[in-house]
DNA sequence: AGCAAATATTTTGTGTGCATGATATTTATA
DNA sequence: TATAAATATCATGCACACAAAATATTTGCT
């Protein structure tokens, strides 16, 4: 390894900083993070899930979902709610109207990103790293 | 935004998290986290670095410099010696015995994990993808 | 029914990234 | 020379990610 930029993980790692720092900024004025938004998009295709649903269908830890969902409850865009089903181990996140007003405007910043950066790679080259990027994630899973 | 799998913070964010994991494991045995490995390599380019240059060479924030030079530094891999020019500012960074020791299994243990990578995507695939992510890293720097 | 195994959530602790700000020191300027 | 501006490091606090463990609950098996 001669220098660490062709280290691929130290090169991926900053490449992810560099687009959290841009989706974080575009997100910040709506007070969400970009895993919040995650959880938010999760939920807008289907409300009530547990936190193991939320993890399993995010890739996100069960331990970490606690405090996501902490976040997103005290910021009053959910609420957990018990299992209707009665199954008391689970906690239901369900939308608040706040939650599901961000809908169109955050999905539509994030559309923004996504173009913004097609365009600044050209579409053919977007493209390509779309398709690396989803066989990466998908190794060892 | 249809599917959160084509938003590129969280595609990007997933594939970086992949390989971290698995860079992770690689170092484990040697008690190194990823990061703690771009610093060694640095500091195996060029003993003696302060901070600051650790940070500006790797894109890493200051305050986040402080804590990772400590567990190095608790790891007896360098030591925090004085400038000898005598700028009392700052801290140069200087290598032990034993953090020289590790760099050669720790690149080849890197190495290792870049041809792994590229193997899995071919190496067609590979080159067009580390491309992309050196653009990505580079926008806005 | 009764007990082991599986499941869901939370807690705790460590590592990292980043914003903000405190402190000390050096450099540049009036 | 006195003072402002820049620089280097560190402290603090928040947000994740993840490992390990604790707790509560449900399910499966005998």
């Amino acid at each position: 390894m001669d220098r660490i930029e062709d280290c691929i993980s130290f090169l991926i790692g900053k490449a992810a900083q560099q687009i959290a720092r841009r989706a974080r900024d575009k997100l910040a004025p709506f007070g969400v993070t970009p895993v919040q938004y995650a959880v938010l998009h999760a939920l807008w295709q289907q409300d009530g899930q547990s936190g193991s649903e939320l993890g399993a269908r995010l890739a996100i830890d069960s331990a970490t979902i606690t405090g996501i969902v902490d976040r997103l409850e005290a910021a009053n865009l959910l609420a957990r709610r018990p299992d209707e089903a009665g199954d008391r181990r689970i906690n239901r996140a369900v939308l608040t109207d706040r939650g599901r007003s961000l809908q169109v405007p955050l999905d539509r910043t994030m559309d923004e990103l996504n173009a913004e950066v097609a365009a600044e790679l050209g579409q053919d080259d977007a493209r390509r790293l779309w398709v690396g990027l989803h066989r990466l994630g998908r190794i060892g899973s």
